[in-house]
DNA sequence: GATGAATGAGGATTCATTCAT
DNA sequence: CATGAATGAATCCTCATTCAT
């Protein structure tokens, strides 16, 4: 049966390392030679195990979906009052929840991937397909906390998109070094509260 | 005595290039040869008027700002209520007023900039700058219309902070294919409207 | 497992091929192009193996290096008077000898080399060791050959470094065809000679 | 009848810029442009009053001979007995007679000079014709000792070509940082003397 | 699986030279 | 005379990718 293959775990090396590098260099500018020492690996081998180098960015994009999932999971866990729990969420979309720092680099990469989907429809895709479950994760929370609140549903879904936007523009505005730091999980949270306290009455029929 | 100077108009036409190549390309994916190619020019002479790549990039920078000032002041120009006056900016900023639709190209090379921010810090600044003359805009206006609605103004300066990290966003979002086409200039608005009617009332010193 | 080593086989091979481009062209006009051309290589093997151009220039100065060294180890070899040794290793030096005649393309990178080392002070501290190293040999050689005379050996060592410099400057004025052809060695022996009979008698402890 | 042509004065400006720029740079690392800074002109004037590069290195090989003989007739205007004038001349050549201390760039450039002039026949053949001027002068300074001395004269020729490679091969050295420091003005005189002093009597027919 | 040599296209940049003004 | 724009070839070097071992 000749020896275990150790494929899976080669690739896994591979995608942290392009992630590692490019959240330092850009998509462009990690080279397979970068991302071979990265991963402690001969630029020859990583051509093995991933044909082009934009694979290795389909199955980080994967990685890094699988990731925030992860993330959302864990934060609809913890039982408390719908609009706790959208705090929670939030808060850990941010990356600030202190019992769980995730890595900066996934961070940076998450922009950089953004950045790269224009031109990669492939990437784009499924950069898509992550984008749209969180959106519906978020819009749910919404709706509770709404209803909690004795407000309208009605407006759940644009506003979690604008949750999202806001929530991906300061990850970018972070890494330019713009905006004051820690600014972005208190205001969106703020954001949040405004955007349930203000929907009109639930009432009728909505 | 001597050749006259055409300097000026080459820089532009240079820089007008590269966002041209820059929105489809990316900075990395813009080469020499595809900007010269763009601003019907030969490689040499774009190195004539740029010492590097790197240059055009920052002078695109400057650009870019300009062209967002120019569309801030037209809109602050018109006379209305501070809400209208809000909404008419935020408006302004997605683009999406008929009236004056905007270069989508400096639309998206706003993303590809703020992605190469991250590994150019001559660039960060000067991004920094342009952002925070929008946020002291922005938070000015935000103020206006929180006092019309007889509301405290102390959180405006946060509040501003995160409708610019929601516009960053969206655009990125919009650049990925991503989201509802045209959710952001209403999302936006109906966010801003709910910060500030949910605001606490001015009354006590606050 | 993998494929087997041959780079030191290909460096040597390089270095070699700078050396022959060098002779004739000069270092700046020994373009990577015309190197690999020279050792039937592709530029971007030339490169895969020596990271700048610089570095096959420093190494092309150790070969240099060890080619002399050599070359004055079999001039030391034979024994023969004080003097005849001395006379053996000039000639040897001046690769007039004909037992023994090296490659001319090494006489003039070796001139080459000099030039360049104004700017490069790597390449300047190796080409000083080297040059240390002759003068020392130089410098005993002379000294037996005083001490066999009956002269003091007081000038040896800055006689030695004459010598070098008359010796370099023979290979100077060779390389741009001035001087009559072979005035090198028979002047440099008379040189020698002159410096040992002229020198003042051993005597009093000097 | 039109302004008064300045060309001549360009062209010796153009001159010393390059040898300036080519004591720093070498041939190769004179850029046109850098030339031209130097001057305190456009590129584009350089052009004007030469042709291409290299003519400005023809003519600057000229202006060292130039400077070159100058150097010699100071030398010889001094009387003094035939081995004090020797002397004399030697200090000259080396640039270390205290009273008239040349451009160091001066002796730089010698050296890049030779360095070019292995490929550029138009220039070796001018350098041969400045250092066979060299070579009777000197010849002719060693037979005036050589005679005052009681000496044959027969092998000043060939001396006079050894004592010449020894100075060239000094600014070399120099030049690379090799060599202790002024050992060369020393040195060759000490070598000057012995030539004299070993050299055979005068007596029978020379 | 793994290594490392090899390739060829393409990258930014420099530069001598020409020429319109 | 002088300026400065313009050109096109050549520069070194990097890189994704392939392949022999």
């Amino acid at each position: 049966m000749g020896r275990p293959t150790n494929t899976d775990a080669r690739r896994a090396q591979i995608v942290e390392a392009l992630m590692q590098v490019m959240a330092v260099h850009g998509f462009d500018g990690a080279s397979i030679r970068l991302i071979a020492e990265a991963a402690d690996l001969t630029p020859g081998l990583v051509h093995y195990h991933f044909k082009t180098k934009h694979d290795i960015l389909l199955e980080l994009m994967n990685h890094l979906a699988a990731l925030l999932e992860e993330r959302l999971n864990d934060a609809l866990a913890h039982k408390a009052t719908p609009r706790e729990h959208l705090h929670a969420f939030l808060r850990a979309l941010l990356s600030l929840d202190p019992v769980d720092r995730p890595d900066p680099a996934a961070v940076a990469c998450w922009i950089a991937v953004g950045a790269q989907a224009v031109r990669a429809p492939a990437l784009a895709a499924r950069l898509q397909v992550a984008l749209a479950g969180l959106q519906r994760t978020l819009a749910a929370l919404l709706r509770d906390a709404l209803a909690d609140a004795g407000r309208s549903t009605q407006g759940a879904e644009a506003d979690a998109w604008v949750l999202i936007a806001a929530i991906q523009g300061s990850f970018g505005l972070a890494g330019a070094g713009v905006a004051p730091r820690g600014f972005a999980a208190d205001g969106l949270i703020r954001a949040a509260d405004a955007l349930i306290d203000a929907a009109p009455p639930a009432g009728k029929g909505a």
